[in-house]
DNA sequence: CCAAAAGAGCACTATAGTAGTCCTCTTTAA
DNA sequence: TTAAAGAGGACTACTATAGTGCTCTTTTGG
């Protein structure tokens, strides 16, 4: 289905929770705030520390902060810390191990929709997930992109 | 990764050398153009007829063709035929089964960000797959060539 | 008119990746 | 000095993926 993995969707609402609090949160208490797993909670921040995107403090009263503000950390980040480097294809990352290279004539097309995707990402900031999004008013018209696709 | 199947990724080059060919193909010959396994390639083909992308010929000399021109099939509607709607995460898709979405603020988000990348999938038809791609001239002067081995 | 080639439509299996758990160790505030 | 919290593994159950196999139907050429 072309998905994000489920752990990298729950690190982008991990993440955008804490720039709303915009104070350091313990990892229990951000699992109780956002109903995802407790354990699994722990180990994405574990992750993400590692990749920089937040930073632990230890000890008793210790938890998690955004490295850095919200509005200069992206999408695309937060996924290429969770699942490395973006790439829809093997191909589109690195060249090598596919067996087809040699005949394949879609390649370099791929990586150019790669591109288009990784900007998209690139696009949307945790201070825009953070924001208080606008939510349309529901007009029941069957889905135009479902049925587009 | 973020990654489309390997299934995927094979009917979109399985689809880009009919659209080279420009005339019916039999399944096990397009496999061993392909270098796909030709059961998979049977799979696919099978899969790609449902969605009416590509149109069959029963019986001794039947095979498979491209069911529009290679300019009317983009890639989108070829990921789409296989993995069902587009979607990076659940709720892109269609509402409910996320426990969350009552304190999730990214909902929205995510299905900007899966427009955009539809759009990108949109903008690429088979045409473009098929056409002989831009490969980066490597100019070879020898001694540019000797001073970087 | 029948044999062989090719597609239709399943069911099935091995493997790999994902999501989630558990345990032990270190750090630190009260 | 104890308890809360992070660090860092190893481990497990489950699920999806990629690929295979089998039987049936359709169709053409000899």
């Amino acid at each position: 289905m072309l998905r994000i993995s489920k752990l990298s969707d729950y690190a982008t609402a991990l993440l955008a929770r804490m720039a709303q609090l915009g104070a350091p949160i313990s990892a229990p208490a951000l699992a109780a705030d956002t109903r995802i797993p407790p354990t699994t909670v722990a180990k994405l921040l574990k992750q993400l520390a590692k990749s920089e995107l937040v930073s632990a403090t230890r000890g008793v009263s210790g938890g998690y902060q955004l490295s850095r503000a919200p509005r200069l950390i992206n999408v695309a980040q937060v996924l290429a810390a969770l699942e490395g480097p973006l790439a829809l294809t093997e191909c589109s990352a690195y060249d090598g191990n596919c067996l087809r290279v040699g005949f394949c004539s879609t390649k370099n097309h791929w990586r150019k929709i790669n591109r288009a995707l990784i900007a998209a990402l690139e696009t949307v900031t945790l201070a825009d997930l953070a924001a208080p999004e606008y939510v349309p008013v529901f007009t029941p018209r069957p889905n135009v992109l479902a049925a587009q696709v």
